[in-house]
DNA sequence: CTATAATTGAGAATGGTTCTCAATTTGGCA
DNA sequence: TGCCAAATTGAGAACCATTCTCAATTATAG
C-alpha cells in the first residue's frame, strides 16, 4: 500500500469520519466539499482533493472514474481493505444517465475469464457498462 | 441512427474525408483540430467537436472516454464497420495507454447475462474495459 | 521548545469540452 | 433563378472537475 501520508491532521480524521458515516455509497469530492462547507470544521477543497487521492493510494477507498466531465466516485471501504459485498460494477444509462452500482459474481467472473484467456488484469474500478437502463428500455 | 445532421456542409466532408484516411486508427478532437489549422481548410473547434458528436451519434465513428482529464478517442467505423454489435470489445491498458480489440464469445455473452438478469441493454460500442495489458504485467 | 518537514487553503491555472450568438451557409420552394 | 427560414459555423467565453502555487500553519522528532 501506499505511505504517502506522514502526519495526522484534524482535516484528515474529519474526512475519514464522514466517509466512515457515508458507509458503502458513493460520493464525489464536491459531496465532501459541501459537507464541510458550513459545518464546524470548515476544509478547502484542495485538501479535499489531496487526502481522497491519498485514501485511494492506501486502499481505504475506492475511487471510480466516468466520463469526462463528470466527477469521479469515492466509495469507503474502511481498514479492513475488503469491501463488504465484493467488488462494485458501474452501469451507467446513455438515456437517462443513472449510474446503476451492482454486485453481480457473474459479471466478476469475466475478470478471471480476461486474465486466463487474454492475459489482461481487470480493473472494475475504471471499467463503466454502457447501455440502456431497463426503465429507459420500457418506456417505449 | 441519430437523425440529428440535417444539411451537409463542407466542413462535414473534410472531417469524414480526414476520418476515412485515417482508417481504424484512434484519433482525438484534438488531432482533428491540428489536422485542419494550417491546412486549406481553416475549421473552427467547435464543428469539430460538434461533427463528432453527430457521426457517434449516426453511428460512423466510435467515442472512447477515459480518466477525467484526458481527451476522448475517437474510430472510424464506416458503413462496413468492424465494430459490430455484441463482436468486437476494447480493452484499454491503464499503464502502457494500448488499446486493445478482441473478439470473444465469453465476454459477447455477459451482453446477454445483463439483460435477462438485470434488464440492462450492453452497448459494447462505448464500453472499455480498463486494467493492465499482458505486456505490462509481464514487465516487473 | 525548537527545528524541520508536511500539510493546509485561498485562489489561480489547467485542459478538455460545451455554450453563446452574430454571421454565414444550406436546401426547399416559388 | 432568387428568397427565406432553418441549420451550421466559428471566435471567444464559459464551464467544471481537478491540479497547482506558495505563503502561512501545523505536526512530529529530537
Amino acid at each position: 500500500m501506499g505511505e504517502r501520508s506522514k502526519y495526522n491532521t484534524k482535516q484528515r480524521e474529519y474526512i475519514l469520519d464522514y466517509l466512515e458515516s457515508v458507509g458503502g455509497d458513493h460520493i464525489t469530492a464536491a459531496d465532501v466539499c459541501e459537507h464541510f462547507r458550513s459545518g464546524a470544521n470548515p476544509m478547502g477543497q484542495s485538501t479535499v482533493y489531496r487526502q481522497l487521492e491519498r485514501l485511494v493510494d492506501e486502499g481505504v477507498i475506492n475511487k471510480y472514474t466516468f466520463d469526462a466531465g463528470s466527477p469521479a466516485c469515492f466509495e469507503y471501504i474502511g481498514k479492513t481493505g475488503h469491501v463488504k459485498d465484493g467488488v462494485c460494477f458501474h452501469c451507467k444509462c446513455e438515456s437517462c444517465g443513472t449510474l446503476i452500482h451492482m454486485h453481480c459474481d457473474e459479471l466478476a467472473s469475466i475478470g478471471g475469464h480476461l486474465y486466463s484467456e487474454h492475459g489482461f488484469s481487470l480493473d472494475p474500478r475504471r471499467t463503466v457498462f454502457y447501455g440502456i437502463c431497463k426503465a429507459c428500455s420500457e418506456k417505449e
